[in-house]
DNA sequence: GCCAACGTTGGC
DNA sequence: GCCAACGTTGGC
């Protein structure tokens, strides 16, 4: 099982927005980034586990955990000329952008602030994509040590 | 709003 | 295939 960090603005689409969708399940869909689109498509497995980032916005910071509850399909925003995210240049045959459906496992009882994470970033946590200088993609892999590290941060302070 | 970093585009 | 221009991300 791998685990991801994904990124999305609170005010766009929070962590709360996913607590009240139907089954606290969402599609995660939306990515245009190649990179980010192949841990989607090759990558991401039923049962993976994700953490919910917040970015863009007055604390960044993780906010809780998903679970993947779908696998990697296609995204059909892309073929959806009134989305934002139309692509005309996928199409059914050949999918350009790809999806996964997550569920909500739970919001943390605190934010773990992208401040906090920093401050581990050259030991525990060294090496973390998201702590990467120019780092920006909206999906990134989080090994199992420093999963089980950042879990453990959240009854502190 | 600024701007560093990085991805994408498109002319050549 | 190079690379300048442009667009996007995202912390600050």
């Amino acid at each position: 099982m791998a685990y991801w960090l994904l990124k999305s603005e609170p005010d766009v689409y929070g962590i709360d927005h996913l607590a009240r969708a139907p089954k606290r399940t969402s599609a995660w869909e939306g990515v245009r980034n190649y990179q980010v689109r192949n841990y989607l498509r090759d990558d991401f497995r039923k049962g993976d586990q994700g953490f919910f980032y917040h970015s863009s916005c007055p604390v960044p910071g993780i906010a809780g955990i998903v679970k993947v509850v779908r696998a990697g399909y296609p995204d059909a925003s892309a073929w959806d000329r009134k989305n934002q995210y139309f692509d005309a240049g996928s199409t059914r045959e050949e999918p350009r952008w790809y999806c996964v459906d997550v569920q909500l496992v739970r919001r943390f009882k605190r934010v773990i602030t992208l401040d906090e994470l920093r401050t581990h970033g050259t030991r525990e946590l060294a090496g973390l994509p998201l702590l990467m200088r120019g780092s920006r993609l909206s999906i990134t892999p989080v090994n199992e040590a420093q999963w089980r590290f950042i879990l453990a941060l959240e009854p502190s302070h």
